[in-house]
DNA sequence: TATGAATGAGTTTTCATTCAT
DNA sequence: GATGAATGAAAACTCATTCAT
């Protein structure tokens, strides 16, 4: 009983995985407020009861979705990210994770849960906790790349840390209401410019 | 009984412009989710179907409420941004009428109907064609700046104008959700700093 | 619009009142626990939702049920009760009034809400504080009847009061559960024999 | 890991005691509608299922729990009262039997299980059934005490007895209701009065 | 014996909207 | 213009019970 075997990407998996997924699933094709339990379970194929057995309450399961895709691109961001060296490599890099985020829908997710959240007073607040990390994440990067630099002075990583993960979103967020990608792809370019500008104000490394 | 006599300073108000009113107050003070129909009238003092009878429909009205509180604020933007000259004046100006929109709850409103309007399939693509008039205005005033400057060819006024009106949206929505306007402020001293240091690379004026 | 005609016991009645009506003859014949908004609204012909219309909550509805029934009761008590001048008369009277209790549902729906309202916190109290002016009332015949007799001394009228209406709780209860009511008449029975025994004790009239 | 131990003083305790035991303790804590097969699992710290296994159904769960406690409580009666003489030593210890099924948590459970009954059609007729064998204990101790006396041809023992159970019955409810127990003793003091003044219209022993 | 997982039917309540007046 | 009443659909969640292991 239970030698884990790899299987394809579909496969057994267990019930609670099986329930997240379908939640994956559902926020990103139907939106928050589609993401009913009936919704869930439909999509699932299971019984709508299962979800509150398993996770007590939509909110919770809802949460669990969120920890999973943010846990997952967190892993791809802190590998790809930390492998660039130069401002211009980490811009590179940052469009292609970006490009990734899109294809895998932990966009269109993330979008969907922060609006969603506002709705929900008891949501909002654990929506928001689980971006610390990517403010904490963003503050690194920040923090290395300006060291030495001119900016050295002018800029406090956490506040630009902020500034970088609300621009993320209120992309994602005006991106996915009227599904139109193109402004973010010219501003990853434009990003790509000035970094070549600014460049040389940079230690570099 | 109940002659009715315009009350107060205020100008009569039409049945529409009063139903308006009610309905950003309870955008501001419920919020998105709260804002039903029942809690419109209730706080209106008017009655549900009068909604339906002079909008037919919630969505319309919403719409409406965003129409109106959108064009005051415009109309203060544009006024107040033309007065002011330098690049470190506009910064400053910026920071004041974001303070206003806050006081006005013209943030909070702004945040409820953006994250809102993910919930309403239908309301999205409105709601997002509303933003384009700010980011027209965001295009002027950069291009403005810009003309002249050493980032004149890096930088594409549109991309960065979109650029700004989402991270307008995101610090809106992070700050609301939790309740923490401190990063806000950060961010436009920061901007502020920084302005002092590129002022040079401008042509000024 | 709305000259109010008498008509026959069954007809028009305001929609307040129908929905009334339909929860009391759910209550009497399927029980507290059957007494489902569902079965309500299906029993009264009418939508689930407008019991939510007209008193917003099950609860409400329910208490305006027994607000109902024991303030019809409560007039023919007070009428008939007065009426009677001896303690004989007095309990023949109550013997009288009991069965119509039985007759007209009273007692199945009392005893119903009394056992329901254990289960639901928030109502307990209101039902009990409905209990209030029977125990009331029971102490102003008590103590008329004890005027002058050689109990004024040992008997506490009020706590007299609080015992018969326990008691006549306790028997719907027990008749209500088993469907006998053939004990209940037995103990009628019994207190005006004993009534006799003891009219000589009281001033009598 | 974890051999079982007989733990503390109590002896093993079977499985299904255990499970009574949670039943009591639940009804008693949490009342007869919080009485959910969950909500006794986890108060037992064992599986739900664990309860349809030995009892097949939460009636037949909850009719045990009825049994044991009326068990244990007729038992202490019948001691009890046996030894009491006069009828003034039956009404102090009765009185005091009332307070141990107070503290002990019978009157709660009673109390619950009656009311909940009504609830649930099949349970009903079952705990009418459990109430009898107090009825017929009653008609003992009446049927002793009348022996000889004036009452002896008005009082019918029987009636008298369920009489006495029902308004026991009501006493409980009313005072679970609200949860004041003050007006139960000033009925057991009264019956003292009473009790005293009737005396010698008793035969005496 | 015991259990974790699963289910179908049920609950109260809220909502946007319609309609007759 | 305005309103009170009415409705159908949907929401989240709970429950007693079953079943495979």
């Amino acid at each position: 009983m239970s030698q884990r075997v790899p299987q394809s990407s579909e496969s057994p998996a267990s019930t609670k995985e099986r329930i997240v997924e379908a939640a994956f699933q559902t926020l990103k094709e139907e939106g928050f407020a589609g993401t009913s339990a009936r919704a869930i379970a439909r999509r699932g194929g299971f019984n709508q009861a299962l979800i509150f057995y398993h996770f007590g309450t939509l909110n919770e399961l809802v949460l669990a979705t969120l920890d999973k895709t943010s846990a997952d691109r967190m892993g791809r961001y802190r590998d790809s990210i930390g492998r660039a060296i130069t401002v211009d490599e980490k811009i590179q890099t940052a469009t292609r994770l970006y490009r990734e985020d899109l294809e895998s829908g932990h966009i269109t997710v993330i979008s969907e849960l922060i609006a969603g959240s506002l709705a929900r007073p008891d949501l909002g607040p654990e929506v928001v906790a689980r971006m610390q990390p990517w403010i904490e994440f963003a503050e690194g990067v920040i923090t290395e790349v300006l060291a030495g630099s001119s900016f050295e002075g002018a800029i406090n990583p956490r506040t630009l840390a902020f500034a970088v993960v609300a621009l993320y979103l209120g992309v994602d967020l005006l991106s996915h209401l009227d599904n139109d990608n193109s402004r973010a792809e010219s501003l990853f370019q434009m990003a790509g410019t000035i970094g070549g500008y600014l460049e040389p104000m940079f230690g570099g490394d």
